[in-house]
RNA sequence: UGCCCGAUGGUGUAAUGGCAGCACAAACGAUUCUGACUCGUUUUGUCUAGGUUCGACUCCUAGUCGGGCAGCCA
């Protein structure tokens, strides 16, 4: 049997992106620089991901997919007053979540509790940690690991006179600094023997000095125009315990000392950050370089972050929209954080669609929503069976079907599907239709339901509608229409047409249901772009109704994803849901080209 | 009056000295038992000024505009 390539498989067969970051490795794997392209996800666990880190993810995986590599999620921990371990779990299963199905071959951990390994390299000292497959004996990499290997690097960069201990406060390091336009000056305390600051490291080291008595700092220069190399600090000390490293130490290293080595330990290849980090980049590789380390050193390599119009990604902001209640949570369905975009029912795939369309460059852009929207319809529009159900439901009395009566009608699941299965559903004397598919005063070019007029219902037959009842304040009741059931599939008159086809429900026939519309977050493209951004709330980006379904849709799974015909993609609520008590987000409408006209009318 | 990085239609990108292409968006049309999907047509672009070259989006110089860098955050 030759196995047929499925028609989900579409992102995988899709050609491989090429950008400049690719084009390097490409070159590296061309002059044969590494064994194994090795990548890494470094995540520092104090919030959730969002769509910016999702870019970094797919860059990251893809890389190494592309390369028969491996991508090691490693949790830069480095300090513990602003991380928690629920961050860890929280980050850990949506990076397992963005590449399942895709990447997953490439994830790396390492074995539970495995530190690096000591060995000899060109008759050097030398450790060394290597990825193992995420099963279930694995655990992620986490910088907090290595602070036994760090320290000792710190302990050689010491002896090699690369770095001292400085006793100057936090307030007169930065005075010390500088500023960008102009030199700092010299620590007093620079020129200590090696011998005074070894031992001064081990006081820090042992606890016997407080938060900020003193700190290790790199030797390099205090003129640099680059500020990152005015001997930038290597060590704190912070008496506070850690959530993987427990209690074991008082001092722990900054981001620029520990991530190089942490890439070293972890035989990293090609370190890629974002933007920001491209000033740091001469201290990477100032650190590495100086320690005179004996395999190939990793190199750092910088990209423009994601920016999508009406969002926003900073932690800082995202926190405070779950803080101050303007969100239900880190995974409400309106937030850009993988969380929420599971639980709304995006797809991975979309999102993974999404950045291979916005590339990887050096330039700042802000991505149009509708490039994201479009992948998510992509993805969906293969993926999802379709159903009816009424969201905002008027009353359609059928007056030539009797009471009691089952017309059975065939439903398509997906006409996207090469052989797309089928379904029935009943047609009674009562059903709904939206209040939207029937006006009393059509606007112009109206191809739904109006008084005397003609539409389809889809998968049965047409109906015309006779008479409107209306209660005293004069909102449509009820509409009494005639069905004429020999313009079902099948039936003699099958084929007239009308021009209006709808979606409905039987009325007795149906499960009531509550549907979360979302709508975007914020009213404005660039809501992030100032510090009172919370004024761009769209006050109507949840609209919660009380709709109508075909009853198979009782057995829906969580995350599985329909199309509710011609309204939009909709997905069980994974945490609200319940068998009797379902509740559907709707993920997105479908594209309404019929909206502005009739918003226009 | 510092250093680093960037700039291609409305948006995201491709073209790595040789025909400025693709996708989204927009508009119009075809099709349609989803005003969806699909298909067709159309509109719109190389930041500016010099230079090198037979030839420049691409290389050089200067400028303009935008971003980043002065946490014991990452």
């Amino acid at each position: 049997m030759s196995a047929e390539p499925t028609a989900n498989a579409a992102p995988d067969a899709s050609p491989a992106p090429s950008d400049f970051i690719r084009d390097i490795v490409a070159r590296d794997v061309a002059e044969k620089r590494h064994a194994r392209i090795v990548t890494r996800f470094p995540p520092e666990p104090n919030g959730y991901l969002h769509l910016g880190h999702a870019k970094s993810i797919c860059l990251n995986f893809g890389v190494a997919r592309e390369n028969h590599g491996v991508c090691h999620l490693r949790f830069d921990d480095t300090n513990p007053v602003k991380e928690d371990a629920e961050y860890v779990e929280s980050i850990t299963r949506d990076v397992r979540w963005l590449v399942e199905g895709w990447a997953d071959q490439c994830l790396g951990f390492k074995p539970k509790g495995a530190t690096p390994a000591a060995g000899t390299v060109n008759g050097k000292p030398d450790f060394h940690l290597s990825a193992v497959a995420a099963g279930a004996e694995a655990e992620p990499f986490f910088a907090s690991d290595y602070f036994e290997h760090i320290h000792g690097y710190a302990v050689e960069l010491i002896k090699r006179g690369k770095a001292y201990v400085c006793d100057l406060s936090p307030q007169e390091t930065d005075a010390y600094r500088g500023a960008p336009d102009h030199p700092g000056k010299d620590s007093p305390f620079r020129n200590r023997s090696v011998e005074e600051n070894l031992a001064l490291f081990a006081r820090m080291r042992s606890g016997e000095l407080p938060d900020g008595a003193c700190s290790l700092r790199a030797k390099i220069d205090m003129a640099s125009p680059n500020i990152w190399l005015r001997d930038p600090l290597l060590y704190r000390i912070r008496h506070t315990a850690h959530h993987h490293a427990g209690k074991k130490w008082c001092i722990y290293p900054l981001y620029d000392f520990a991530h190089c080595l942490s890439d070293y330990l972890e035989g990293i290849t090609h370190s890629v950050c974002t933007l920001e980090f491209e000033v740091h980049r001469p201290l990477y590789d100032w650190i590495l370089q100086s320690l005179e380390l004996p395999r190939t050193l990793p190199h750092q390599y910088e990209f423009a972050k994601l920016n999508i119009s009406y969002m926003v990604f900073s932690k800082r902001r995202l926190l405070q929209l779950v803080s101050d209640g303007a969100v239900a949570g880190w995974d409400d369905p309106r937030l850009p954080t993988l969380a929420g975009a599971r639980r709304r029912g995006i797809p991975a795939a979309a999102i993974r669609r999404l950045a291979a369309t916005v590339g990887v460059t050096k330039y700042e852009s802000v991505t149009d929503i509708a490039l994201f929207e479009h992948a998510v319809r992509e993805e969906l529009n293969a993926a999802a069976t379709r159903r009816l159900a009424v969201l905002h439901p008027v009353k359609v009395v059928l007056t030539n079907i009797a009471p009691g009566e089952t017309v059975t009608c065939r439903a398509v699941d997906n006409p996207q599907d090469p052989a797309p299965r089928t379904r029935e559903v009943a047609l009674t004397r009562e059903v709904f239709i939206e209040q939207d598919d029937f006006a009393e005063v059509p606007p112009p070019k109206y191809f739904r339901l109006k008084p005397g007029g003609e539409v389809r219902l889809k998968y049965a037959c047409i109906i015309r509608c006779d008479e409107v009842v209306k209660d005293a304040t004069g909102r449509v009741t009820e509409l009494r229409c005639t069905a004429d059931l020999a313009t079902r599939a099948g039936q003699p008159d099958a084929d007239r047409k009308v021009k209006g086809t709808i979606h409905w429900v039987s009325a007795d026939r149906s499960i009531e249901a509550e549907v979360r519309l979302y709508d975007r977050l914020f009213t404005v493209p660039e809501p992030g772009a100032t510090e009172d951004f919370q004024r761009h709330l769209n006050p109507r980006s949840l609209e919660v109704v009380r709709a109508r379904l075909e009853p198979s849709l009782a057995a829906a799974r969580a995350s599985e994803p329909f199309q509710f015909e011609r309204l939009g993609y909709f997905t069980p609520d994974a945490k609200d849901s319940r068998p009797g008590a379902l509740v559907f987000n709707r993920t997105i409408t479908l594209k309404d080209t019929w909206a502005k006209p009739a918003g226009k009318g």
